[in-house]
DNA sequence: GAATGGACTTGAACAAATTACG
DNA sequence: CGTAATTTGTTCAAGTCCATTC
């Protein structure tokens, strides 16, 4: 409760605002509540369903063991779930292709199911054909036909992308309810290929205000249930087949709701900062501990904060990929070597983390670190538990007596917005503005390495690099025949000395610099696309680094808003454009 | 405490829209 | 102007963390 209140106090000293009237701030801080509550009224019109079924047309036909087969409704509609993703590497994976066909056979008609018995004899390549067709035909359709889907969209956007909560009409986040598909895990997931099923009006549970006018269900259906729980901020729920959890609809970035709670989360972060160094020291004390539970909560602790490691739940085997965050690193995700070139005490991480990606780091510790290490992998198996007298729960009530707030993720948040903040000041040249973007995207560059942020490399990544670089040599090209001309130019005024010559001086003079200014831009460009061939730099735009660092930034250096935050991105940050002076510090 | 459920944030992949280019 | 490259927007899976129950 203390907590809750002393967020309160925050909230309302601050003046949390976006481009509103005074008048407007003043209700919204009298609309937070004290009680856990998040709104007093909400009003929406559910959500929109995904369309019906509709089946093939009769020459589009499926095969098994060679011979043409019409298949019904339902089997049809899992099989082209199955067509549509021929191309896809995912259905040459043996798991994929066992889950799909176990869950396609049990909406098979029983004669179905009595003829289709091995998915190696199935050929859906007349229904790929088919739908790559479709989507070519889409793509084909004239501007008036686009324009009216547009514009279709548009009203359905208008009229369900949108709520009333307490005095304000917020777009919402995911008002479409997601289609059937095949579930696409991400790395090994044992539950790959299998169905997702339809969700129904009577799958969902709608949540709005009793005062308020209640959605609609659809014509001859009914909602699973309507209620009115004001301590949460969904509008609907269902739960889902694959892994039996819930999922929601709920509001946009650029929500009241949603973006005080992100303001909150940066000011968690930012007392951090005023009691980090107590921490650190603190758990480095704790490495000498004579209690091997607080000595491995003390390194794991270390490795959060050194290296941005995510907490790491327990995870049910079996039931997702093999995945692994800091508290639940195995003996086999560690290698340490006394002596690595010309390092000390260095530990190899080598697991795979959210989203199965993969991290892989080279680190010196401290030797209290590194003696630890050996201590906890002592008489161990390589899948064992390298913490075994550690889990994520026990590591933050730790850290929740160390200050109010506290968790593991507040690290993660902590070091990439001090991080960005230090490179700025560390990177920004009194350069052109291209030249600052550059820095700008360097130093976020450096929190997504910190956070492990990666992306495939872009299919066409060596191919656009390619075209980057001749770019560049025609500039340079053009730039020594420019400067020739300006030379020669110069010579004829030399020669002449009229008015006429001057000019022409002038003339090239100015083609010059133009030249070289685009030169420079396309350097730094090239520069920046060559640092960013695996790094996605969006998730840590989006999610750690507190946008008050950047608007303050950009104002200091006199770089429009617009050249770091896009249309959406403002919108999500319009509470730290209103609010950060240049001399924002985090 | 362990297991479970629930709500919410974070994350890469993919699709659509927009811009750059020949 | 049509096409290709790039950016922006959407999707939905996969985490974190908290509350509740036994």
């Amino acid at each position: 409760m203390t907590q809750i209140l002393s967020i309160q106090n925050i909230l309302k000293k601050a003046s949390f605002s976006t481009d509103m009237k005074e008048s407007q701030r003043v209700m919204w801080e009298e609309e937070r509540y004290t009680d856990g509550s998040k709104w007093r009224f909400l009003e929406h019109k559910g959500p929109v369903f995904a369309p019906p079924y509709e089946p093939l047309p009769d020459k589009v036909r499926f095969y098994y063991d060679g011979k043409p087969m019409k298949l019904s409704a339902p089997a049809e509609e899992v099989a082209t779930f199955f067509a549509k993703m021929l191309d896809h590497e995912y259905t040459t994976k043996d798991i994929f292709r066992k889950n799909f066909f176990k869950d396609w056979r049990k909406e098979m008609t029983s004669e179905e199911k009595s003829k289709i018995t091995d998915l190696n004899k199935c050929n859906f390549s007349d229904m790929n054909e088919y739908f790559k067709a479709q989507s070519e035909a889409r793509k084909q359709m004239s501007k008036e036909e686009k324009q009216k889907i547009k514009e279709e969209n548009e009203r359905l956007l208008q009229e369900y992308g949108f709520c009333i909560m307490d005095n304000h009409k917020e777009r919402i986040g995911n008002f479409r309810i997601e289609p059937p598909g095949l579930f696409r895990g991400r790395g090994d997931h044992p539950k790959m290929g299998m169905l997702k099923r339809r969700i129904r009006p009577e799958d969902i549970i709608i949540n709005c205000s009793k005062d308020s006018k209640h959605p609609k269900p659809p014509p001859g259906t009914k909602w699973k249930e309507v209620r009115h729980d004001n301590k949460v901020t969904w509008l609907a729920s269902w739960t889902e087949n694959i892994q039996g959890s819930i999922k929601y609809i709920m509001l946009n970035p650029s929500s009241r709701i949603k973006g005080e709670k992100d303001w909150q989360k940066y000011e968690t972060a930012r007392r951090l900062k005023k009691c980090v160094d107590r921490i650190r020291n603190q758990y480095r004390d704790d490495w000498k501990s004579k209690e091997m539970r607080i000595r491995q909560r003390a390194v794991a602790l270390y490795f959060i904060d050194k290296l941005a490691l995510r907490a790491g739940n327990e995870k049910e085997e079996g039931e997702t990929a093999d995945t692994v965050g800091c508290c639940s690193l195995r003996v086999e995700h560690i290698k340490l070597y006394p002596k690595m070139d010309d390092q000390e005490y260095v530990v190899e991480f080598d697991f795979l983390g959210k989203d199965s990606i993969r991290y892989y780091n080279r680190i010196p510790v401290e030797k209290r670190v590194f003696k630890n290490l050996q201590l906890f992998l002592e008489n161990k198996q390589p899948e064992d538990d390298l913490f075994d007298r550690l889990n994520t729960s026990i590591l933050n009530k730790h850290l929740q007596e160390l200050m109010d707030g506290l968790t593991a993720k507040v690290f993660r948040t902590y070091n990439a917005s001090i991080t960005l903040q230090q490179q700025l000041k560390e990177l920004t040249s009194d350069d052109s503005i291209p030249a600052k973007i550059l820095s700008y995207n360097r130093a976020n560059r450096a929190v997504a390495i910190l956070c492990n942020h990666q992306r495939a490399p872009p299919k066409t990544f060596e191919k656009s690099m390619q075209n980057l670089q001749t770019k560049i040599d025609e500039k340079q090209n053009q730039l020594s025949a420019a400067r020739k001309q300006l030379k020669a130019a110069k010579a004829d005024h030399k020669a002449s000395h009229d008015d006429k010559s001057k000019k022409a001086v002038e003339v090239k003079r100015k083609a010059v610099q133009r030249i070289e200014e685009q030169l420079m831009k396309l350097q730094v460009q090239a520069t920046d696309r060559e640092e960013n061939k695996q790094i996605a730099l969006g998730t840590s735009k989006l999610n750690y680094l507190d946008p008050r660092i950047s608007v303050a930034w950009c104002k200091k250096c006199d770089v429009p808003i617009e050249k770091i935050y896009n249309k959406t991105q403002r919108e999500k940050f319009a509470w730290a454009i209103d609010m950060a002076e240049k001399d924002y510090e985090f």
